[in-house]
Order: C-alpha cells, then structure tokens, then sequence
DNA sequence: CGATTTCAAGAGCACCGCTCTCGTTTTTGA
DNA sequence: TCAAAAACGAGAGCGGTGCTCTTGAAATCG
C-alpha cells in the first residue's frame, strides 16, 4: 500500500527538508562558501556520511538551495505583479521591483546565492534554468500586459542599436512575440540593473551614502519603468 | 646604512608580492571562498606557516586582493575619464562606464572579490574604503566638470523625493559642493545599475539572452548618461 | 662581538569533503 | 510468507584546510 511504501518516502522527505533548513541555517551564519557538510550533520544529529544519503555532495545540497531560493524570489515576484491592478503599468512594475528588493533584504545570504559570486567550478545544472527567470518573466509580464491593453508608452530606452536586435527578437519570440523590440531591449537592461541596485542595497555597498534606501529604490524602480515604456514623465508617484 | 637594512625589507616586499601574485592565481583558479594558504605556500615552495609571517591570517592576505582589486579597478576607471575630452561629457560617462566593465571582463574573479557576495565574519577595514571609491568618484568627476563646463543637462531622473536629499546633500558636500542635487541621486543609482550591468555580464547571468553584449553595454551606459545629464537624447551615439 | 629581532620550518590540533565498509531496517516480488 | 534486494545510519579513514606553538638559523642592532 502506497501508506507502507509511502513511509519511507515521507521520512526521506522530511529529513531532506531538515537537512535543507539547516543547511539555510548554516548559509545564513557562515555563507555559502564555508557551508559545511558535517556541521550540518553534526546539528543534527547525525553522522556526516548519512547526509550523502540525501544529497550525493555538498554541490547538489548548494544547488537545492539555489533553486529554493530562485523559485521564492520569483514567487516574491510574482506576487508583486498581482498585488497591483493591469491598470496602472508603472505601479505594477514598481511593486515587482520593490518586492524583489524586499524579498532579497529579507533573505541577504539567499540573494547572495544566485545573485553573488558564482561558485568556481559549480556549473548551474538545467534544474536552476526554469526557476532562475521567474523574476526577469514577471518584469516582462508587466510590460506584456501593458502592452495587450494598449498601456505600453514609448520607451525612453529608444531604438536598439542593430547587432542586438536579433538577440531581442529571439527573446520576444520565445516569451512575448507582440511586444516591441526596444521594451524587450530595455527590460533585460532594466533586469540587470534591478538586482544592481538591490545588490547594493543587500551587500551594504552604498557605504552610507544614501540612508533613505525605501525611497531612492522606489524613485530608480519608477525611473526604470519609464526607461521600459510602462510608466511615463519624470515624476515619482 | 638604507642599502644593507634595506636588504631585508627588499625581501620583504618581493615575497609579500609573490605570495599575493600567486594568491590572485589562485583565486582566479578556485575562487576567493577556496583561496588556500597551504596551495599558495606550497606553489611558493615554503611552509605554510611561513605565510603568516606575511599575512596574520586568511583575511587579511584577501583584504590586501581586495585593496589591490579596488585600487585596480579605480584606476581603470580614472584611466577612461582621462581618454575622452571634457568637451564630451557623454562619450567620456560611457568611456569610464566601459573602462569599468572592461576591467571586470578581464579580471572576473578580482571583480568578484569586490563586487560579489560579501564574506560573513569579514568586516572591511578602514583600508578599503578610500580604494572602495574611486570609480564612483570618477562617474561623479564626469557630471561634475561638465557641470563646470555649462555642459550638465537636465538630469532625466527628475525631482528627488524629499527624504534622499539629505543624502544626495551630504554626497555633494563632500565632493562637490556645486553639483545639482538631481544629477548626485542620479549617479548614485547609476552606479549601482553599472555595477548590475557589468555584474550580469561577468557572471554570466543573462543566460544566453544577450550574446552583442558590447553595443547592448554601450547603448545602456548612454542611457545611464542620459539619466545623469551628462548626455542628451535618446539616440545612440 | 653579543643581544635582539626576524624569519623558515616542522609538528600538531581540530576541522573539512568524501569514500568505503559493515551491520541494520525496510521494501519488494516470487 | 519469506528470502532477496534495496535503502539506510554509523564508523573509520584519506588527504586536505586554517592556524598555533616550538625550534633553530639568519640578519640586524647596540
């Protein structure tokens, strides 16, 4: 019976979790770097050997975390891009942002683990491609929508210079072959410097220069959008 | 005499080079995480202890990178203002743009060490911040000697909120005083989204969606410019 | 020259990732 | 039902790590 069968299989889940959890737990206190298979272990009580059990090395638990932590940042995300009315294109946007951003200031070693330093000789296996564009997809979902309800204004980001034009096309075909080519040039410009600035913000690299961090953010995220077209003019909110 | 007790402290300094020549090898090969004194002392054909007669610990061998990293990077930055004329504040803010992602291209691993994940339990000393800014120093130089110039457009980034001004205020006292308050937020976050631009490019993380990487780098530094108001327009160069 | 400081080296501690072996327990299938 | 197979936990062990302590040699200083 799948109850008796089943047994085995809700232990292993639970103890992978567990490890997982602790795992976090260790990230968050040592970073990602130092994360130690034994200390784990140790924590719970465990013998180090047993963990192989769950994860075939300490790479396979890093890239677990790492697909944890894209698949919550991109759930953040989406979130955020149903917290605001298809309506308003420039309020959406800004909410995506800002809950990329808040999600990453709540979660720091997280961010740090799909946004931070790659790991040398750590190839991302195809299992952190699909959750790994959540966030860059729920940017050009609002740009989408925008665009279906005739929202979508002239992005400021102009037009594309030639040579990557067929890098964007290939984009927009792929996840959004009505939309314009210079929004889908601008968003991925937009992704990028999204998580710059949230990184900043994250890894404390403003060293004290700006202090009113909610609000700066939310003035660059809506000067992001008018870059992308789904906001217009200068002003903040 | 300074020739025979300089004889020592020749020494000195050859090895303290040698050992961080090999470290930044080493780092390049393995990560900054993975950085090894052991590896290093044995490539170096001394006993690891030896290192310590150097380096008091780990730390502070990666520090002195990090000073190294920064200085580099600075100057990279300052090396591009000084290629283009003053009388071209736009071609110049994308000249040191380009300096910066350049230099990160071309040292991945150092751009890791100051811009990536920051190490949990290592707090910067004093020694790297003065390194630390020097590439903002040089974005700020751009928008300030335009400024002198007549040449400083109208910031696109528009009017500040209110509580960043005290921020913006302090930034401008401390390096230039003269500078319009909407041109200093601008740059501020034009930094971190460089930084998010040339971080995304280092480690790879458009994920095969950009592959023109150079022209897309360039239209979006310009855009960056036209935020500041350093340059003007929509159109590419 | 003698005293003092500087240096390299070795041994050792506690930790790490990972492998292998060895009993034990659970699941499976004839 | 009951033996075969699979999954599991624990322990020992390998080569590696950062770092400390001690020892002895070399360079500098008074």
């Amino acid at each position: 019976m799948s109850t008796f069968q089943g047994a085995r299989e809700r232990a292993r889940r639970e103890v992978t979790a567990a490890i997982k959890d602790e795992a976090r737990r260790r990230v968050a206190a040592e970073g990602a770097p130092r994360l130690s298979l034994r200390a784990v272990a140790r924590e719970l009580g465990m013998a180090s050997s047993a963990l192989y059990r769950y994860f075939p090395s300490r790479d396979d638990l890093l890239t677990a975390l790492i697909v944890d932590a894209y698949d919550a940042m991109g759930e953040a995300a989406e979130a955020g891009l149903a917290a605001a009315p298809r309506t308003d294109p420039g309020a959406r946007w800004v909410r995506v942002c800002g809950a990329v951003r808040d999600w990453g200031l709540a979660n720091p070693h997280e961010f740090g683990l799909v946004h931070g330093t790659p790991i040398p000789g750590y190839a991302a296996p195809r299992d952190t491609e699909q959750p790994g564009v959540r966030v860059p997809l729920a940017l050009l979902a609002v740009a989408r929508e925008a665009h279906e309800d005739g929202l979508l204004g002239r992005p400021a980001w102009g037009v594309t210079p030639e040579p990557v034009r067929a890098d964007t096309k290939a984009v927009a075909a792929e996840f959004a072959p009505e939309l314009p080519e210079p929004a889908v040039a601008a968003l991925l410009a937009a992704w990028a410097q999204l998580i710059g600035l949230v990184s900043f913000e994250v890894f404390g690299q403003y060293n004290g220069a700006i202090t009113a961090h909610e609000v700066f953010f939310a003035h660059a995220a809506h000067r992001l959008a008018v870059e992308v077209g789904v906001a217009a003019g200068p002003a903040a909110s």
